[in-house]
RNA sequence: UGGGGAGUCGGCAAGUGGUAAGCCAGCGGUCUUUGGAACCGCCUAUCGGAGGUUCGAAUCCUCCCUCCCCAGCCA
């Protein structure tokens, strides 16, 4: 534990931009942070906290609150928290734990030294149930579940009073002591804070703080059969870690009520303030944790990391990197509205970020073989092709060339439509950095398929250019075929088919068939093989790219991260 | 029907009484040895609705409408 410690001089907040460089104007929460921090509330501290429970994996949701808590941390001079929120053992687990200590820090945030644990409260935070007790506070009901539940009242009707809710203070304390003690069975009795029955605010209608719950928990093994509820715990882990502003999610709103009854009814020396803001909606995803463990449990995708879930693991083996996500979290803002994120506008910080960073190379997805007839046979000779146009200093490279080669599928037609620039019978092309071709012959096999596209080449275009000035409209990418490495490429789209599937009825029924689609036998430029999981690349006219761990240097694997903007896939779709 | 929130261009989102930023998407164009990138235009929003206050309101007041959250011994 860390003790609130003397005012620091507040920094200056930095000046937030926007991806495009243009100043932002402070959302609604650090406006009350300025304010905050102006009238000397919390001695001037500012100090958040990011409080997963460890039952599953991070997600672009949590992505959103975690650049808020420690941006506003960092913005501010003051610092974050990571806590786990590990009040239910029967849902929590190591293996999560560790990912989110992954994912955080893959992100791009550290905590320090300030890693808590509610579960490293439990004693204080019993301690502090036991003079809720004292004070009259809290009492032991010894109702059943459902019996609490029909005394709570409705939305419009007010609930009625336990028949044990005026137990003594001796008694209450009696019977709480022996429910730490093990002596109750799981769910004989419960403790519920003494506050009023017939608020309007159903939170407020005697909220459980603890109840027995027998179960292993992963942190404290078996040292405890009770275990606080969020509402109580929460609060106080903030208070006892001088949180001065707990952020949290809209659907918490109506608790702020307790959580700040807790701290008044405690005298507690220090008041955080409960600020909430509108989680994430992502369109064609889901977001919430319950769902993404459905996906994962009914092995609709392989697991947490599957480059289509949209856990950070996940877009992390995908090929989005932490700065994407920062820009992206930046640019979508921070307000109480409800509101849907169009996915284009992470996909492109995305494309932005990559765009800027990647290296260039040449591979072919679907490939056809296409033969120079006017290259020597034998000869080898080498183009330098440049690493990434937007970054001169990423130098160039070398790729071989010869007489037989691989061109996409994609880019021949033997009845070319209109507007279609690329290779077609009779047609020439330039091949990237090499020669100037013109498509000879097209040479099928018995069902038709074609297997050889026959080109000739002009020697004096050496390098993409002829000396007579010609021009030709396209230009495609190349891959020799003594020299190309072949790989297996996944391809991946949209996760779900409809726009929100939280609103379907079954939103598993609106998975898109088409999300994940593999090719086996991709021919890469030889730099390719051998490249470490996670290597971001581009492939050219085609997309960004990244190497996955399930490669082998023999087989690379590579994830298609996003497509790059395909114009001529628009003007087709057109007709 | 109780309580708590929210409603500004297709999607995010500025604006806090002085006459509606920006970004994404979309559309058109320039350029181009990535039909990528970049660049240039367009995208004509009266601000959920109706009243009212005011010289003047998205911004203040009133009423209404719509949407979201809350009846776990989940978080």
């Amino acid at each position: 534990m860390t003790e609130p410690t003397a005012t620091a001089p507040a920094p200056e907040p930095e000046k937030k931009l926007t991806l495009a460089g243009t100043p932002t104007s402070p959302d609604f929460i650090r406006e009350i942070v300025i304010e905050d921090q102006a009238s000397g509330k919390h001695g001037g501290r500012v100090v958040t906290r990011f409080p997963p429970e460890p039952n599953g994996y991070l997600h672009l949701g949590h992505a959103k609150s975690i650049c808020l808590n420690f941006g506003l941390a960092k913005e501010f001079g003051g610092r974050c928290h990571l806590r786990m929120d590990d009040t239910n053992p029967a849902k929590e687990e190591m293996e999560y734990i560790e990912a989110i200590h992954r994912d955080v820090a893959w992100l791009g945030f550290s905590w320090g030294e300030h890693e808590y644990y509610a579960s490293d409260y439990f004693e204080k935070l019993y301690q502090h149930a036991e003079t809720l007790i004292l004070r009259g506070l809290a009492y032991v009901d010894s109702l059943s579940a459902d019996e609490i539940r029909a005394h709570r009242g409705t939305l419009t009707a007010p609930g009625k009073n336990s028949p044990y809710r005026d137990r003594s203070i001796e008694e209450n304390l009696d019977l709480f002591r022996k429910m730490r003690a093990g002596e109750f069975p799981d769910g004989a009795h419960i403790l519920r804070a003494k506050i009023d029955m017939a608020s309007p605010n159903i939170t407020m209608r005697d909220p459980a703080l603890y109840r027995i719950r027998r179960h292993t928990h992963p942190r404290t093994g078996d040292a405890w059969c009770i275990y606080p509820m969020y509402d109580y715990a929460h609060p106080l882990s903030d208070e006892l870690e001088a949180v001065t502003h707990s952020v949290c999610t809209l659907e918490f709103e109506a608790h702020r009520p307790l959580y700040d009854w807790l701290l008044v009814s405690l005298d507690t020396p220090n008041r955080p303030q409960q600020i909430e803001f509108a989680r994430l909606n992502l369109t064609y995803t889901v977001l919430s944790k319950r769902r993404l463990l459905e996906l994962v449990n009914g092995k609709f995708v392989n697991g947490w990391d599957d480059p289509r879930m949209p856990t950070l693991s996940g877009v992390r083996r995908r090929g989005f990197t932490p700065e994407a996500i920062r820009a992206f979290c930046e640019r979508i803002g921070v307000a109480k509205r409800d509101s849907m994120v169009d996915v284009s506008l992470l996909e492109h910080a995305v494309r932005e970020d990559l765009n800027a960073r990647s290296p260039r190379v040449f591979g072919v997805l679907r490939p056809v073989k296409v033969v120079i007839e006017t290259y020597p046979e034998g000869e080898v000779e080498h183009f330098d092709a440049v690493n990434n146009p937007e970054d001169p200093s990423a130098g160039t490279r070398s790729v071989p060339f010869s007489r037989e080669l691989y061109i996409e599928a994609d880019d021949f037609r033997e009845d070319p439509p209109k507007k279609f620039f690329r290779l077609a019978p009779g047609r020439e092309v330039r091949l990237r950095y090499a020669y100037l071709v013109t498509c000879k012959e097209v040479v099928r096999d018995a069902e038709g398929n074609i297997v050889e596209i026959r080109c000739t080449h002009d020697p004096a275009s050496r390098g993409g250019n002829a000396p007579d000035g010609r021009r030709v409209q396209g230009t495609i990418h190349w891959v020799s075929a003594a020299h190309a490495v072949d790989a297996e490429v996944r391809l991946y789209d949209r996760l779900f088919s409809v726009e929100n599937p939280n609103a379907e009825e079954s939103y598993l029924d609106k998975l898109n068939p088409a999300s994940l689609e593999v090719l086996p036998h991709a021919k890469l430029e030889p730099s390719l093989a051998g490249k470490p999981a996670g290597w971001l690349c581009q492939f050219e006219r085609l997309g960004y790219f990244c190497a996955d761990p399930d490669g082998t240097p023999g087989k690379p694997v590579y994830n298609r991260t996003l497509t790059l903007k395909d114009s001529w896939a628009k003007i087709e779709a057109k007709g």
